[in-house]
DNA sequence: CTAGGGTTAG
């Protein structure tokens, strides 16, 4: 076969196993001349680009001749350069500057350095200087690489220089200056730029439209966009993507109903585009029309666009048809595929399958760590979260975290309430100098506000030079759970004054917030400013009525609700019933209770509450009774105290910790003390016939007292503890704890699932509701 | 040997 043969035939290879067939037939040919080798082995390494094969095959050609020559190593820079397997990429590009440097017998052409120039970038290597050194930047190609690397890459500033001393800048050195320009964020210049251009093409054009999108201003870019003269595919790819990327799926789905009408046809970018925009719409119908076009046009997806139909199924809920496109791209699979399908199992909060994908994947990125630990922490395991984070920056890959780890990690800290460990982690922030958009301010709020500390909280507020709803619904939040009700008030009226339309969660924050500090009238006038309130602002209005003692309303609001009452709302009447001693209402609201959800303890235990409080304890031990025979158990509960960044646990009757024995006696004492100022310690004394882990059973456990006590015993110096608790802080515990405080003056901070008790001197100063 | 568009994580 002569290279002419082969050139047509590998021109034609449309995949990587035909590629691999004609990979075999030179590798049978032994007798070939080294020169015709290598000039083979190189056309195949640019059919590698073209089909975009994994760079571990691309290395096996590469490999296949002993002593590549200058254009073999040309080729293998392009693959680089122009793939996004960024990982490793780096290491590879400089190893293979390496390995061409020591080859004495190869001379470095200048054609060359365009090709290194571009790869050089993710290696890092300083080829300016370099080709100074060697004379040869008077060569036109070779500076023109040099300043689109400064465009690309930065600094832009050097590009400029460059730029302005050329005599004889061509039409694509003003266009790579236009693209440094919006890539580096100097949109002035690239307008000034665009508007003094001798001549403007498609290129031009279409690099606006980006660089408008990067700036989030899709009006402007779509001005640029129907200016242009002679579009193709890639301006109609550009400005899908500015729709898909800044939150406007639809829009792009209709422009591309444009596109497919306009005569222009899609590539492998629109379908990725588009592929993408349908699993972000989350409209299945769409998605099923658009595989059936797929079908029907007889199209064949790279692995590129496979992973977004990968993505678009797993989004929603296909699992099993995700997981199959995954074991099918076999070797075409790269860090994006494994990526999006670990993703896809943390959606659904199967972590143990994606963990498992995440320990097998051959090279991982910042994007898989992140996956994995956003993974933890969204569904619930604060701490497994906290424990990948260390493993990650403790890797051997030297892989640094960005904003998005920092997001994750931060909210997990804030949902352990573990601020010890929550510093460290902005420590770490400032050490590899890690820049927060607003989500990662707005979980520094989260993480404060969880943590008792509402001055750092309003204090990172009000550094944020932008906020969103998010910013406000977490620092409401925030005071809402330290009964701050008019602070949460002030921020509503100070986020329209903002322009900032509040949403159903501002809403929740604000109702809660209101209900929590008694705010009766001024919760009642937001809650008639809702506009389509729905079923949760209801629960919070009848939380509200209730806790003010305004039972007989907030049941006239229950009956008056045109929706379904769900359990929150319910759960509110009951637990106001137990509060003012309403026993009808309360066992009004435990019978629907016991409807919508019969498992949940906590309706029973509210119920029996309700009952001992009024001495009825035959109607107590009826309750247990039907909480045994429909098989409701309650959950074990535990506390747990931060101290010198480690998380103390504590459950009843496990005396696993180290100090049990000094935190018992110390309960003890306690509760000498407690008997000795005449409080009866807890009423399920008068369950006699019950035995001991029932009774905890039956009104709660008290890990929160061993976990106090485990604080009073290490945090002397203080005068303020943090108890983080996973259950609600029982009426019994509550009051062992004021009596604590008074006891042993100290103030004690206490938080549960949303709220936060602040004792002192025998009193619990907010949200004091017992 | 020239420039513009793409899939995954909060």
């Amino acid at each position: 076969m002569s290279l002419a043969e082969l050139e047509s035939l590998a021109y034609k290879l449309c995949n990587l196993s035909q590629l691999r067939q004609l990979h075999a037939r030179l590798l049978i040919n032994l007798s070939l001349h080294r020169h015709t080798q290598c000039q083979w082995v190189s056309l195949l390494i640019s059919q590698c680009t073209r089909l975009r094969a994994p760079p571990s095959y691309t290395r096996i050609i590469f490999h296949s001749t002993p002593r590549p020559n200058i254009h073999v190593f040309t080729s293998m820079f392009k693959y680089y350069s122009n793939s996004n397997f960024n990982l490793g990429g780096v290491d590879q590009v400089a190893s293979l500057y390496r390995q061409m440097q020591q080859r004495s017998d190869l001379t470095i052409g200048t054609f060359v350095y365009p090709v290194l120039i571009k790869s050089a970038a993710s290696a890092g290597i300083q080829f300016h200087a370099h080709v100074l050194k060697l004379g040869l930047a008077s060569d036109h190609y070779v500076r023109n690489a040099i300043m689109a690397f400064y465009a690309k890459y930065g600094p832009v500033e050097h590009a400029r220089y460059l730029f302005a001393e050329m005599h004889d800048s061509t039409l694509a050195d003003w266009n790579n200056m236009i693209f440094g320009y919006w890539k580096w964020g100097n949109k002035d210049d690239a307008c000034k730029l665009f508007d003094m251009m001798p001549e403007r093409n498609v290129v031009t054009w279409t690099s606006m439209v980006t660089g408008y999108a990067r700036t989030k201003d899709l009006k402007n870019a779509r001005r640029y966009f129907d200016q242009i003269p002679q579009k193709n595919v890639v301006s109609w790819n550009a400005m899908l993507s500015a729709y898909a990327q800044n939150g406007c799926p639809e829009d792009a789905l209709r422009l591309f109903d444009d596109m497919m009408n306009s005569g222009d046809q899609p590539n492998e970018t629109t379908w990725a585009i588009v592929i993408s925009s349908c699993s972000s719409c989350g409209d299945c119908s769409l998605a099923d029309s658009l595989v059936q076009k797929l079908n029907q046009k007889q199209i064949h997806l790279s692995y590129f666009s496979k992973t977004a139909l990968l993505d678009m199924y797993a989004k929603r809920g296909s699992l099993q048809t995700a997981r199959q496109i995954f074991d099918e791209l076999g070797a075409y699979r790269n860090t994006i595929t494994w990526n999006a399908m670990i993703s896809a199992y943390t959606r659904v909060g199967d972590l143990a399958s994606a963990r498992e994908l995440f320990d097998r994947m051959p090279q991982k990125d910042v994007v898989s760590w992140n996956s994995m630990v956003s993974g933890y922490a969204q569904n619930g395991q604060s701490a497994l979260a906290l424990d990948l984070f260390k493993d990650m920056i403790n890797a051997a890959d030297g892989l640094k975290p960005d904003e998005v780890t920092m997001v994750s990690v931060i909210s997990a800290c804030g949902h352990l309430g573990a601020l010890d460990i929550g510093n460290w982690v902005i420590s770490i922030v400032r050490k590899h100098h890690i820049r927060l958009s607003v989500s990662g301010y707005n979980s520094l709020i989260f993480l404060y506000s969880k943590c008792g500390s509402m001055e750092d909280a309003k204090m990172t507020f009000q550094e944020m030079k932008t906020r969103d709803v998010v910013s406000y619904n977490t620092l409401i939040a925030g005071f809402a759970a330290h009964g701050h009700g008019m602070e949460a008030v002030k921020l509503l009226l100070k986020m329209k004054g903002e322009f900032i339309e509040p949403d159903r969660v501002t809403y929740i924050g604000i109702l809660s917030a209101c209900s929590h500090a008694g705010l009766l009238e001024e919760g009642w006038k937001v809650f008639e400013s809702i506009k389509a309130p729905d079923v949760d602002h209801y629960a919070c209005v009848v939380d509200l009525l209730g806790r003010a003692g305004k039972l007989d309303e907030a049941k006239e609001i229950i009956d008056s609700m045109l929706k379904e009452p769900h359990a929150g709302v319910y759960g509110s009447l009951l637990n106001a019933s137990r509060i003012h001693k309403r026993i009808d209402l309360g066992e009004f609201a435990a019978s629907k209770l016991f409807e919508l959800e019969p498992h949940n303890s906590g309706n029973y235990i509210l119920l029996s509450n309700i009952y001992s409080s009024a001495g009825r304890w035959d109607d107590v031990v009826r309750v247990r009774e039907s909480m045994r025979r429909i098989g409701v158990k309650k959950a074990t509960g535990w506390s747990w105290v931060e101290y010198k960044g480690k998380m103390h646990k504590f459950i009843v009757g496990d005396r696993s910790h180290e100090q049990s024995e000094d935190i018992y006696r110390l309960l003890a004492e306690l509760g000498r003390k407690m008997r000795n100022a005449g409080y009866m310690a807890d009423k399920t004394c008068v369950l006699r016939d019950v035995e001991e882990e029932e009774k905890e059973e039956m009104v709660g456990t008290h890990s929160e007292k061993l976990a106090v006590c485990f604080a009073l015993l290490v945090t002397d110096a203080e005068a303020v503890i943090r108890v983080v608790k996973n259950l609600r802080v029982c009426w019994d515990c509550h009051t062992a704890i004021k009596m604590i405080s008074k006891l042993e003056g100290r103030k004690i901070i206490l938080r549960d699932n949303n709220r936060f008790h602040c004792f002192s001197d025998g009193v619990c100063s907010c949200g004091d509701y017992w």
